[in-house]
DNA sequence: AGCACGCCGACT
DNA sequence: GTCGGCGTGCTC
């Protein structure tokens, strides 16, 4: 007997050898430990068993059995294979991206874990206070979750566009309630970063014992609960997790809620498999015949637009919590006084008048700059030379406090030369403005100020990250300099003023999305200011004052900013009008993947005509010693996704046929962000 | 993805 | 004369 294992490399699968004494033991969705390569070991996922024995390889035995009874069951097979068909990956990067870190050791581990017995810890399944909190719906509330359940009625997917503040969470709380007392399970999805304590113990207040979270900071062994008790005959009714938790198996799923549903972090760029937890939650769903309830105060403008379009069902919450008012924005055109020589580094003057009105009143302030570190790059000022990642394409990040120059891709680190390489000169000029320059410009401007920064490099831990929001929350300092960190969802009572240093770097990104991510992020931080008493004041920096855009965000207009974009992706042929899907090249040598990109992309033109563009040099067009293409792919929405994978696949396998294409690397990334 | 095998520089 | 650099080739 032999079965076909799937294990947590970039493979389909392996074909292994039942031993005989483990014959009644080898069933679909065990875990078994078998050797592999040289003298490796792994825990892999029995996928089928069958008497056809491969040809031309030597077989090795399973050397174990793990699990006694199936810890992958049909449904994660069916949404395994989904995800691996859908986002063009092999089915073993999805399975070492489903299984937590626990499930599958290696090497000695996992031959040990088969002599340990674990003895479940079921902690018994305690009653919700479901009945205690029937906690608070006002009537523009009750409404819309009125509307939402009408809506299911007729639509598996609903968008409930909700301003800030006009309580989502409430109505996720009630929705929520109403599928576990039907039975059901839900999955509440939230970033990766908005997973904060507060909202944990705010929904473990409501749901107790009833609620299983589930957070890529936690422990391999915290997760492995988690995983294990969803598998179990007493699973949590309510999962609260990140993008990951999907994989968990589940058993009757009713309902699907992803918070945030326009946050880029749903995608991962990097490792495979590259999928979207939102688009992934929704397929989730169907597979369950389950609902799905995105949340958002500016919804993606894929969904909106399904939304319009009545594939989706569409509630707005349009009154704020107590009927706050929104903050004003107040655009100050920086090119004007930049000009006259008015600006004191990033600051204008009316941003330094509003800072200090604020700062007399006790008031707190958060400054917005959307890059770390203290410079973009530094230039030789005789010569112009600018130091460079050796590894990859891009220029080297200034930190002045450590000194050093950080590739932000790779992270990378040097020295500041003493004297530049091509001329011999000691004089550098740094271009750009980071985090940490602002925070010293601050200390100038206002040095009875106290400030905290928050970017990835103060922030590198969860631990330090609350940290942070806690002691500007308990007001241990009265200035906030952060990134795109201090956007997501964080309540500060006393923030009056919100400073938008330079709005122009992000509208001016290279990339289709600029103007919805630009509009979505400076909504976001807008709303950081006046959240409780106080009515908020926001400062938006630019060198575009006058444009449709900058106005579009000033007025909230997002219907406006959503028509005008829409217009322009429809002639482009993006997305949502097409399906985009970028075919990546890695190579070492330059001139060979040139070769190779023009091939590709040549026999990709015999399939797909028109819809193929490139080979293009991506912006950083060489990470880690590796250079990059990129062919970029524009398919029709309602194209079958199983024919254009079995073209691309059998191109790629045409490809790394080729004498020529040793050490060729090629992967793709569906729907890209 | 790892990880071993294989062929050229600075060390005892 | 050897240790070790990472180039490349394979994994049931």
């Amino acid at each position: 007997m032999f079965a076909d294992i799937t294990l947590p490399i970039p493979f389909d699968s392996f074909t292994y050898l039942v031993p005989p004494d483990l014959e009644t033991r080898v069933m679909r969705g065990c875990r078994v430990v078998v050797p592999f390569g040289k003298n490796k070991i792994y825990t892999g996922v029995v996928l089928r068993t069958h008497h056809n024995a491969p040809q031309g390889v030597e077989i090795k035995p399973i050397m174990e059995v793990l699990d006694d009874h199936p810890v992958v069951n049909e449904q994660q097979f069916s949404f395994w294979q989904w995800i691996s068909n859908y986002y063009l990956c092999p089915l073993g990067d999805v399975m070492k991206a489903a299984l937590p870190g626990a499930m599958k050791p290696t090497d000695e581990k996992a031959l040990k874990e088969s002599s340990r017995k674990r003895k479940g810890s079921k902690a018994a399944c305690q009653p919700s206070m479901l009945d205690a909190q029937q906690t608070t719906l006002n009537a523009s509330q009750q409404t819309a979750m009125d509307e939402i359940e009408t809506s299911f009625l007729t639509k598996n997917v609903t968008l409930l566009h909700g301003v800030t503040s006009s309580g989502k969470t409430e109505i996720y709380i009630h929705l929520i309630s109403k599928y576990l007392q039907q039975g059901k399970q839900v999955l509440y999805l939230l970033p990766e970063i908005a997973l904060t304590t507060q909202i944990t113990e705010r929904l473990r207040q409501v749901f107790g014992d009833n609620m299983g979270v589930y957070h890529s900071k936690f422990t391999d062994v915290q997760r492995l609960d988690v995983y294990k008790r969803q598998a179990s005959s007493m699973p949590y009714q309510l999962i609260l997790g990140v993008r990951s938790s999907i994989f968990l198996p589940f058993q009757n799923l009713g309902l699907v809620i992803v918070d945030e549903e326009h946050e880029q972090s749903y995608k991962q760029q990097e490792p495979a498999p590259r999928y979207h937890a939102r688009n992934a939650g929704i397929m989730l769903a169907h597979m369950f015949g389950a609902k799905t309830l995105l949340g958002t105060a500016t919804p993606s403008f894929e969904i909106y637009h399904w939304a319009r379009k009545g594939r989706y069902g569409y509630v707005a919450l349009t009154q704020r919590y107590r009927d706050m008012q929104l903050p004003t924005i107040e655009v100050v055109d920086i090119r004007e006084a930049k000009r006259k020589k008015l600006m004191k580094g990033g600051f204008s003057p009316r941003l330094i008048e509003v800072m200090q009105d604020a700062l007399s009143r006790q008031e707190q302030i958060i400054l917005f700059q959307n890059r770390r570190g203290f410079s973009s790059f530094i230039e030789c000022k005789t010569c112009g030379w600018v130091p460079r990642c050796p590894h990859c394409d891009v220029t080297l990040t200034l930190h002045k406090k450590t000194s050093t120059l950080t590739c932000h891709y790779c992270g990378y680190t040097a020295h500041i030369p003493e004297r530049c390489p091509a001329c011999e000169e000691n004089k550098f000029i740094d271009i750009g403005t980071g985090t940490e320059k602002i925070e010293e410009q601050i200390a100038q401007l206002f040095p009875e100020a106290t400030t905290l920064r928050m970017d990835l490099d103060t922030a590198k831990t969860r631990a330090q990250y609350e940290r942070i929001i806690n002691d500007f929350s308990t007001h241990q300092a009265d200035i906030l300099i952060g990134t795109q960190m201090v956007t997501k969802g964080l309540d500060f009572d006393r923030v009056s003023v919100v400073g938008i240093l330079d709005a122009d770097t992000m509208l001016n990104l290279p990339d289709f999305r600029s103007y919805e991510r630009t509009f979505q992020t400076l909504s976001q931080v807008a709303g950081r200011a006046g959240r409780n008493n106080t009515s908020g004041h926001v400062i938006l920096q630019t060198r575009s004052a006058d444009s449709d855009i900058i106005r579009q965000i000033t007025q909230n207009d997002y219907w406006q900013m959503f028509y005008t974009q829409m217009t322009e992706r429809q002639m482009f042929y993006y997305p949502p009008f097409r399906r985009l899907i970028y075919v990546y090249l890695r190579h070492k040598d330059d001139r060979l993947l040139d070769h190779l990109a023009d091939e590709m992309a040549q026999r990709l033109r015999a399939v797909f005509g028109e819809r193929v563009l490139g080979p293009d040099r991506p912006p950083i067009a060489r990470i880690q010693s590796l250079y990059i293409r990129k062919i970029m792919l524009k398919i029709e929405q309602q194209a079958s996704t199983d024919k254009v994978r079995k073209n691309l696949i059998a191109i790629q396998q045409q490809m790394l046929a080729l004498p020529v294409a040793k050490n060729l690397n090629i992967y793709y990334d569906v729907d890209p962000l």
